[in-house]
RNA sequence: GGAGCUGUGGUGUAGCCUGGUCUAACAUAUCUGCCUGUCACGCAGAAGAUCGCGGGUUCGAAUCCCGUCAGCUCCGCCA
């Protein structure tokens, strides 16, 4: 089949098409864009032009011209065009009011063919239910629908947002490496050979951190930075294999001055980018709280259900599995569901089974009826014990309370995803805002079964609070950090610290996560160096920006505020990246293969 | 590494549990013809699917079983 398509190059553009209003009535005007719908009565053809900005009804008539009618008659869905036409009102009563353009319309002298379109696998609108498989195969497809066009208009406004804000505070954006080099601790880094140097790889960051510490040593003062970041680990919905972030380090400063900057910035981008009011400062809860209120240091504070603890019940009564839970050293929480007293045996079972996810043993619950709890375990306990326990809750008749009862990290992780899963279920999260909350207050370092060692929870360069230096010796494990997480609506948006920014201190820590004075100079002796050398006390914050945008964009995953995502498997079902290179490549970077057969 | 969900014309679904009138249904898109005020245009007609892939059970598999691939959600992992 053959087409003719024509050229644009006399034609100049003079007017977006979603821009058109009744005040340019009249005038001549050139559109260029896409067709979003042909709609073909015979002797008159109307075409809705879609371009970045919106859609204007353009219309072929013999009236205006007969040439130009014939062409649209072989004009399709996604076609791209060209017009030249005049700028109507629509006829009394044709107005179409869903349309921002639907006052006008476009009377076409003259049209162009400028590139013919295959039928898209998919409809070219919002609110499409296609397998992500496909959007993603033809993500240049998807990009043109509206929804995901308003993202990466968010996305952009929240950038040139973040760049004024802090351009305006003093800060100046430093690029820093992509090819640096690989260093213990942290996520799974993406390596890349060198050529020059065989057998040895860069590392792509992780994030920043000790360029941005470096700066300070280099009397920058304040930087920012909106980087790219990598790491090698199993993705999610809101973790991608390279991601963004708004990245800051500012000199001689304190953790309220960071999250007096950050709360600021974030507001300034809500109302910029959204037109959302957000009010400062952010309320603040400690890690611990944080744990015992919501079971997660990442708290959705736009609905209640907060976990009640009745270890104290529990540890006295006749229910084995509480009881010894406590002696353990465990906990026995709960948390009330409202309303859901009427869930059948099966519904109850199923929350079991996302129970045991969380590698709980199992839920225990009680139904509240007007006779108090009822549920198989009820004999276990006293009348006052479930008196005790119905009131602690703030039970009523028709609810439900859900226990877990095990070491203390099985019952925060447990009964914090049941919260959010309940939150959501019951639909306490809709129309509830942005709920901001610091968490403070964290632990410097947990210690790892696995490693049989302390590891920083949130990195080795966070600076323990002034009080609690003297327990690293002896306690690690109850030293508080002078760290920062910003939450917003459960979802950790980012954290930050005031850093280390003396050499011994530094040395210490280092040796209390287990690295050798050896390892630790091999792998971070510039740092230790360039702390000999007039290194300013300093601390800084780090966001995932693309969570921050999807967020405002009000969706369930950075996929969706990402032009380019990649699958769960970390491949781009559009390039077909990751995928297999030429010998020749791999000998030059030195590179052998060693990959098992596996037989078919 | 593990658990769960999904996979049926271009697209979205029904059918699957309980195998056979499934020679696979519906909507929409597509194509052809008609149509001068539509904007979910309308009307008439047509074409389009070996039911993700491989194997097994069976007289017979979209349907049951095993394996595998892909996408998604989650656990682990993510300083």
């Amino acid at each position: 089949m053959t087409y003719a398509v024509e050229s644009a190059n006399d034609l100049r553009r003079t007017h977006m098409c979603g821009v058109l209003t009744e005040a340019d009535t009249d005038r001549e005007v050139v559109l260029m864009g896409w067709v979003q719908k042909r709609r073909d009565h015979g002797g008159l053809i109307f075409v809705d032009l879609r371009d970045r900005w919106g859609v204007v009804q353009v219309v072929f008539s013999p009236e205006y011209s007969q040439e130009a009618l014939n062409k649209a008659d072989r004009i399709r869905s996604e076609y791209v065009i060209a017009v030249v036409g005049r700028v109507q009102k629509r006829p009394e009563g044709t107005e179409n009011p869903n349309l921002a353009t639907g006052a006008i319309e476009i009377h076409v002298a003259q049209a162009r063919i400028l590139n013919a379109a295959k039928t898209p696998p998919f409809y070219i609108e919002d609110g499409v239910e296609v397998d992500e498989n496909i959007r993603l195969r033809y993500r240049y497809l998807d990009l043109r629908r509206p929804e995901m066009q308003r993202a990466l208009e968010l996305r952009h406004k929240a950038a040139k947002t973040t760049r004024d804000f802090l351009d305006g505070r003093g800060f100046i954006e430093v690029e820093t490496p992509m090819l640096t080099k690989s260093t213990p601790e942290g996520a799974r880094d993406y390596l890349v050979p060198s050529r020059v140097n065989p057998g040895s790889f860069y590392a792509l960051p992780q994030s920043p951190q000790l360029f941005k510490q470096i700066l300070m040593v280099s009397g920058i003062d304040r930087y920012f930075q909106i980087v790219r970041c990598f790491r090698d680990e199993d993705l999610r919905a809101d973790r991608q294999p390279e991601f963004t972030q708004i990245d800051m380090e500012m000199s001689f400063v304190s953790a309220e001055d960071v999250m007096e900057v950050t709360e600021s910035m974030i507001a300034e981008i809500c109302r910029q980018a959204t037109g959302l009011e957000v009010k400062v400062p952010f309320p603040r809860l400690t890690y611990q709280e944080a744990l015992d209120r919501f079971g997660t240091d990442k708290p959705d504070l736009r609905f209640g259900l907060e976990l009640v603890d009745i270890s104290d019940v529990a540890a006295g009564c006749g229910f084995k599995v509480f009881r010894s839970a406590v002696q353990a050293g465990g906990l026995v929480k709960g948390i009330l569901a409202p309303g859901c007293g009427g869930y059948s045996r099966k519904e109850i079972d199923e929350l079991t089974q996302f129970a045991l996810t969380y590698k709980a043993k199992g839920l225990a619950y009680f139904i509240v009826t007007e006779d108090g709890l009822k549920a198989p375990i009820a004999k276990f306990f006293s009348e006052d014990e479930l008196v005790a326990i119905r009131t602690r809750f703030g039970a009523r008749p028709g609810d439900l309370i859900l226990f877990v009862a095990d070491q203390p990290t099985v019952v925060y992780a447990t009964l914090g995803a049941l919260r959010r899963l309940l939150g959501e279920r019951l639909d306490l999260t809709k129309d509830a805002g942005y709920r901001f909350t610091w968490v403070v207050d964290f632990p410097l370092l947990e210690f790892n079964d696995e490693e049989g060692r302390f590891v920083a929870v949130h990195h080795p360069f966070t600076a323990p609070r002034e009080e609690d230096i003297l327990l690293l010796a002896s306690e690690p494990g109850r030293v508080r950090a002078q760290a920062y997480d910003l939450v917003l609506n459960g979802v950790e948006l980012g954290g930050g610290s005031i850093r280390i920014h003396r050499r011994d201190l530094q040395e210490k820590v280092f040796e209390v996560i287990g690295l050798t004075p050896d390892e630790a100079l091999e792998k971070f002796g510039f740092l230790l160096e360039a702390f000999d050398y007039g290194t300013p006390p300093h601390g800084g914050i780090a966001f995932g920006f693309d969570r921050l945008v999807m967020l405002l964009a009000g969706r369930g995953t950075i996929r969706d505020v990402m032009a380019f995502p990649k699958t769960q498997s970390a491949s781009d079902l559009m390039t077909d990246a990751p995928d297999k290179v030429s010998r020749r490549q791999l000998r030059e970077l030195h590179i052998g293969l060693d990959i098992q057969k596996v037989d078919k």
